[in-house]
RNA sequence: GGGCUCUUAGCUCAGUUGGUUAGAGCGUCUGUUUGACGUACAGAAGGUCAAAGGUUCGACUCCUUUAGAGCCCA
């Protein structure tokens, strides 16, 4: 190969000089666009959309750089990798925003009509709806980019609307006049899994309900007053002889002057309260449910924005629920009916999008029935058909399965998957199917839309255009998101799996962790505490981002990030940069050659050979675990501290020789084995691999390290005696670095050593000499120790160091009685063990001689130490 | 109230079936323009592994209890 100039190589890492460059490379070459192809075995990753109003979080950097690690390995690995990219049409998210929108511009939704309204959110989605995939696409995500789906396509919208059809054909979704969980912002229902309970500081109002036909009061205590209004009967537990009497009888409700009943039910809890409570069934679930069972009168006092109908008296009617809260409580005061008012804390359910506390609201919604699905898709886990990463969230995923409730689909809502079910305008009868009615003006369609997760619980399949596809990708292999979806989408989407593919939809499924301030809060837009992560790429890199990230993540650990820890990233793309550079340098003088790379070898070649492919294999047993933390460590480990610290400072004595041979060999040695370490790192840091890769070597048109064979790890290439022989002699260097460290002498001195040892062997010294900079060194058996000098004891060795005239003997004293106490303390432990007679008996015989050895070295290094120290001088 | 997770160096965390002289990164201290890198190199200091009890020859690791932190569900 020809000598080629790198003079010019910055010194520094830069970046933004590389990393546009390559995505371009990659994106123009498609080098990442799969077909089906059955010469190979598909790995098949769908990407979990995000939201076409998304923006980048560092949440989405976690999440896809873990895609991207797992996708580009597998790539490099022979198999077909598919990533398929996509968005979400986002239901109630999109329809607030693009509702903002237009108000914005002065224009009102309702007056435009749905038809209308729906053109402008294709537009805004057009406009904005990309954003968050081109934002990914800085982070070097190797997706399949002529794969992209949106959850609305024309295919993708026929998949949700069949699934619909097939269901309700199955006699599994089914319409009903329910108590739902009502979002007075959105005016819609929304599901159980949307609603978020906090804890608030509230009062407990004590309300004095009088009986009729006597002078009595039954005192009931709310936490919501104004639902008062909606009363229709107070219960009391059968069982309690305080309200025996009253069973049967009426209360008078205040203010709104109606008779109710006073009834008797197991329900109520004769512990809370005065144990009589008022029962509203339009307004409170287990109202409700006692509603049903009493055959009580349903009274809905809300209109769909929570304000008051008029089914109240007129002067609290068209009122918001907080501020009739507060006219009926002063109301009861007038009247004296107020008991008393306590503090009270409890929790309020808040709509996850609208943000307002939810109202249980009766309408007519429509519901999809769990149960059946449910079984199948709690099985495909148990059998381990399915592996959650970590396992642990299986539990959580199994208790919900075990009480699932039927799920409530609509949404009263315009951008969506319009429910494809139409009422016949005279007879109201039902017609259900993917296509309208042929009569299409005798008919109306239900107005509703469906929740989101209705259409995104078909991603794994529906994101596949025809059955070949589906046969071949599908199940795909891994799935990873965020555990705070393992409900919403997770669940529901294994259960379409099993019930439309009669397969699971994905064999992995990683949770990642969350990714909080360095304080541990959550990050979120109020507390202003999440970096850009697009302001991160620009300042560090998005190699240094990925790493880092991945770095500070470990399998269901949260991780405490904040920018500056994104220089652990940077210094690491520093540190290979460099690496990368010392050995471009060197080829500028030195031609490489492969016929030469295994010749000339001694143990330190053999050793980094060795480490290469011991981190090899555990690399690998590393990302077979889904231990991805673990792999880059193990990585970042082999290239910063055996390759850099170690490798490249032992063959620059062989570079710098005379013999062209060897340099040679050397050289394109040390370079192979970078560029094998640089495919190990690539899945995690694809642009910067990418960019010493094609300088390591010349390289096609269109090649890529992206697409190049992974390393396979080979036990043959391991050498123990190398590694062994390598341990002694880092042994020795690190000793004599401690001397001059601990003894203060600086590196510019020269010093001399001497080795009192039958185990050191010539070819060692030179790297003893170069490494701990030692001027001469002196190896013999028989050798006495030099006066004045500074020493150390290891096993097979004495080592002195010379220091006439350098050494503080009192500080030299200090040090061997220090080590002496270190020995000893480790030896005191070690003989406790052996003297017990049962230790000796039952503990694994390899054991017991592990621990005898390590006697009799610290015994005998004990006893070199002591004798030294006795004759210092 | 039920479930899950966590508590190891100043900070953030590893520690895989019980046997290591308990590790890493950051931070700290000392020294260094050594011909890839000061975004670096070399060396050092720093831990009764939350507490108590139990099992065992042996516990950071397994069991029980307690205390504290966080998350999910009701």
């Amino acid at each position: 190969m020809s000598a080629k100039n790198f003079s010019d190589i910055p010194k520094a890492y830069n970046p933004s000089d590389v990393e546009d460059k390559w995505y371009k490379y990659w994106y123009d070459h498609e080098l990442y666009h799969s077909e089906v192809d059955y010469s190979k075995k598909p790995y098949v990753i769908p990407i979990p959309p995000p939201n076409i109003t998304g923006m980048l979080t560092m949440g989405h950097i976690l999440n896809n750089t873990l895609q991207d690690i797992f996708i580009r390995l597998k790539r490099m690995q022979g198999y077909n990798a598919c990533w398929v990219p996509g968005t979400d049409h986002a239901s109630i998210a999109t329809e607030t925003k693009v509702t903002k929108f237009l108000e914005e511009k002065g224009i009102d939704k309702y007056k435009i009509g749905r038809d209308e309204f729906l053109k402008h959110c294709q537009e805004w989605r057009k406009e904005y709806g990309g954003i968050i995939i081109q934002q990914l696409k800085k982070l070097g995500v190797s997706c399949d980019w002529r794969r992209e789906v949106f959850t609305m396509d024309d295919q993708y919208y026929y998949e949700v609307v069949k699934a619909f059809v097939d269901l309700y054909k199955e006699g599994k979704i089914y319409r009903g006049y329910r108590m739902v969980n009502w979002d007075p912002a959105n005016k819609s229902a929304i599901s159980d899994e949307e609603v978020i309970y906090k804890t608030v500081n509230s009062k407990l109002w004590h309300f004095k309900y009088p009986v009729v036909g006597s002078d009595q009061f039954v005192i009931v205590a709310t936490t919501r007053p104004e639902t008062m209004l909606g009363d229709t009967a107070v219960a009391v537990n059968p069982e309690d002889e305080r309200y025996k009497h009253l069973i049967g009888k009426k209360v008078k409700l205040p203010v709104v002057e109606r008779e109710i009943p006073i009834i008797a039910d197991e329900y109520v809890d004769m512990e809370f309260g005065t144990g009589a409570v008022k029962v509203t069934p339009a307004h409170d679930v287990n109202d409700y449910d006692m509603g049903i069972r009493h055959k009580l009168q349903f009274i809905n006092i809300f209109n769909d924005d929570a304000t008051t109908n008029k089914n109240v008296p007129g002067w609290l009617q068209n009122q918001d629920r907080y501020e009739v809260r507060k006219k009926v409580v002063a109301k009861f005061e007038e009247l004296g009916l107020l008991h008393k008012i306590e503090d009270y804390q409890t929790k309020v359910g808040y709509s996850e999008r609208g943000n307002v506390p939810i109202e249980p609201y009766l309408s007519e919604q429509w519901f999809m029935k769990m149960d059946e699905l449910a079984k199948p898709a709690t099985d495909v886990v148990k059998e381990g058909l399915i592996r959650f990463y970590p396992k642990h969230w299986e539990k959580t995923y199994f208790h919900w399965m075990e009480n699932i409730k039927d799920w409530c689909i609509s949404r009263q809502l315009w951008w969506g998957h319009r429910i494809p079910v139409w009422y016949h305008k005279q007879t109201n009868e039902i017609y259900c199917d993917v296509n309208p009615p042929k009569d299409i003006e005798n008919w109306k369609q239900d107005e509703d839309v469906l929740d989101t997760w209705a259409s995104s619980w078909l991603w794994a399949h529906a994101i596949f255009r025809t059955e070949e596809e589906r046969k071949y990708y599908y199940p795909t292999n891994t799935l990873v998101t965020g555990p705070d979806i393992i409900f919403f989408w997770v669940a529901r989407m294994i259960m379409a799996g099993m019930h439309f593919m009669k397969n699971i939809p994905f064999r992995n499924v990683y949770f990642t962790s969350i990714i909080r301030d360095a304080q541990g809060r959550k990050m979120s837009k109020s507390l202003g505490n999440s970096p850009d992560p697009l302001d991160v790429i620009k300042e560090y890199g998005a190699d240094a981002l990925r790493f880092t990230v991945i770095y500070l993540a470990p399998l269901g650990q949260d991780v405490l990030f904040s920018t500056d820890k994104c220089e652990l990233g940077r210094n690491f793309s520093n540190k290979i940069w460099n690496a990368g550079r010392f050995l471009l340098m060197n080829k500028e003088s030195i031609k490489t050659d492969p016929a030469l790379s295994s010749k000339h070898q001694d143990f330190a070649d053999e050793w980094i050979i060795s480490r290469l492919n011991k981190t090899l294999i555990q690399f690998n047993k590393a990302m077979d675990e889904f231990e991805v933390n673990n792999a880059i460590k193990i990585v970042y480990s082999f290239l910063w501290n055996d390759y850099c610290d170690w490798y490249v400072e032992m063959i620059k004595g062989r570079l710098y020789g005379d013999n062209d041979e060897v340099k040679s060999a050397v050289l394109t040695r040390a370079i192979s084995i970078f560029e094998d370490a640089l495919k190990i790192l690539h899945p995690f840091m694809p642009f910067l691999t990418e960019e010493l890769w094609q300088l390591t070597n010349e390289r096609e048109k269109g090649e890529s390290i992206s697409v190049s064979e992974f390393p396979e790890a080979d036990e043959k290439m391991i050498h123990e005696s190398a590694e062994k022989e390598m341990e002694f002699v880092k042994d020795i260097i690190t000793s004599i670095r401690n001397i001059r460290g601990e003894m203060n002498i600086a590196p510019s001195k020269k010093i001399n050593a001497f080795i009192k040892s039958a185990s050191v062997k010539d070819h060692q010294i030179d790297y003893i000499k170069k490494l701990a900079k030692v001027e001469d060194v002196t190896a013999d058996m028989n050798l006495t120790k030099p006066k004045a000098s500074a020493s150390a004891v290891i096993s097979e060795c004495e080592i002195f160091i010379p220091l006439e005239g350098l050494i503080d003997l009192e500080v030299e004293r200090q040090r061997l009685q220090k080590e002496i106490n270190r020995l000893e303390n480790s030896l005191a432990g070690i003989e406790k063990k052996l003297s017990n007679e049962k230790f000796v008996s039952n503990a694994a015989p390899e054991i017991v001689e592990k621990e005898r050895t390590k006697q009799k070295d610290w015994l005998e290094n004990i006893g070199k130490l002591k004798e030294i120290l006795k004759n210092l001088n």
